[in-house]
DNA sequence: AACTCCATTTCAGAAAAATTGAAATATATT
DNA sequence: AATATATTTCAATTTTTCTGAAATGGAGTT
């Protein structure tokens, strides 16, 4: 049977116009090479050279020289991008994340682990924490990054990071005066701005403001802007916070810590990731742990 | 190292989605089998299969399996050219005959060995011998077929045929009353046409006529177009005439036999041919036997 | 034409790689 | 949980490939 390895062996001899050189080049003695070379114009039934000195070609050799060489031109690239994909070199990752994630822990991934994604191609979409989980069931993404209140079957997840909530206010507000955590009583008299990630806060004192709240809005650049023309002020984990400038608003947390939100890294739990979501999702891990030191 | 096998093996596996069936199609053992996947995923460093159900891929084997595919295809398809133009299948194969011989004997080779052909290309050309020897050592033609009055060193020939010189005459000439051999002297009182093939002819009895020709011409059809309108008689091989209708010219043999034209199979002395110009040189060489029985 | 040098081939044994069959283990199905 | 089916493991065996030494064969030289 005609195997690479002889047309291998058969390149390197022709290249070289000599066995000797040829052997040298291929790691094995002569004597290797030429039986490897006479099993194979043994199996085409035609010989390859015009003679022993293996420096002269029959037209049977040009014809097979340039077919070999075609042939493991293709297996190196095929080699390479089985080998690349394997160890993440190239590849691609899709990644969900809720907005504020996307803003925030994706970039300084990116600028921790540039390098290591040079040929990988990365699609980041940031959409809601529902999206992002049928996303997940759907195929449609490797990674997930959301906020996860009960756990999903055919998920895996893992806790990414956890925010707690505080009081975001205009730099001139009132409750801005002071750094301390706030209660939820000194809320009472405010007027709340809801919003999608506040409503799901569980405590009592909380489901109260919002029942309250005449105002709730979803985007957070609309939200922000209505703290910052006074309208009210809004609570929001401090994180949403970060992507926007320092200064501008004011932040107070919350004296009830068990008011946050849980991110998970989530996966499907039955599929392996591709080399390339193996590598992101551990500097994903890697990056938020680093921040949080 | 990656290799052909463990592709092959692979494809068969996640084709069949369990190891049996794939050993099967292989002619292996499923231990075997099982061992050449061990050792390709530990060489990769990365799973293929979800399970040990050979019925999932990991993305990563959905990846490797459509470039072990287009690999293999691609090693088939070499495979198949370069085993093809060992046989003759495919290839190329350049000729070059007097005209005569592309007129008479070629068409005789092409119709006798018509499927062998198949899918070789062939060119033939019908130039003069000079030239004949002038390509061949140029490498621009594999096989010539010329009258060689010499040995030409660097090529190697064969006599193919030995073609005897006659008198044409038109039918009504007083010549082709008889059918019987003629004598040098029965020409001296006719009108020669001299031709590029008659002048070669050594017997000094010839050498006289053609001094004496008034009328000298190269191109066949021409020479014998002036025969049949009766301007006078030429000196042609038997072959010459083979490609016109029988009848409309009159064909006497000469009585000095040695006034012959030696045809001969030519090729490069110490190159190889083609496998496909081999078969062809065969194959000539067969025709022209089988025309002389 | 014989000789010399150098490369290639041949040969038998050695090493490496692949394969097998049987037993063990794992996975699905009832 | 039990059974049936499929895969893996292991050590032994077979097959393949490789090596080193000797033989052979050309090409160039005297």
């Amino acid at each position: 049977m005609l195997k690479i390895e002889m047309l291998r062996g058969f390149v390197a001899v022709a290249r070289n116009g000599n066995l000797s050189d040829a052997a040298a080049e291929l790691g094995r003695t002569p004597s290797a090479v030429s039986m490897m070379l006479k099993q194979m114009e043994e199996h085409l039934g035609e010989p390859l050279f015009e003679t022993d000195r293996k420096n002269r070609l029959t037209p049977f050799g040009i014809f097979v020289l340039d077919q070999a060489e075609r042939e493991l031109q293709h297996f190196n690239t095929t080699v390479r991008a089985i080998e690349g994909y394997a160890n993440a070199v190239f590849g691609s990752v899709r990644i969900a994340t809720v907005p504020s994630v996307a803003g925030t822990i994706m970039p300084q991934v990116f600028s921790r682990y540039f390098n290591s994604f040079n040929q990988v191609d990365i699609e980041l979409r940031d959409i809601d924490s529902q999206s992002i989980v049928h996303e997940l069931s759907r195929n449609r993404i490797d990674l997930g990054i959301a906020t996860l209140t009960k756990h999903i079957s055919g998920l895996h997840s893992q806790v990414l990071m956890s925010d707690a909530f505080g009081v975001i206010c205009a730099p001139d507000h009132r409750l801005a005066r002071s750094a301390d955590p706030i209660e939820w009583e000194a809320l009472a008299e405010e007027s709340i701005i809801a919003n999608s990630l506040s409503e799901h806060i569980e405590a009592p004192a909380s489901r109260q403001l919002h029942t309250a709240a005449r105002l709730k809005a979803h985007n957070v650049v609309s939200i922000l802007g209505m703290v910052r023309a006074n309208i009210g002020v809004t609570l929001l984990p401090r994180m949403t916070l970060m992507a926007f400038r320092p200064g501008e608003l004011a932040f107070r947390p919350l004296a009830d810590e068990s008011a946050r939100r849980e991110l998970h890294l989530l996966r499907k739990a039955d599929a392996t990731l591709s080399p390339a979501a193996r590598l992101m999702e551990q500097q994903i891990l890697e990056t938020v742990a680093s921040l949080q030191a």
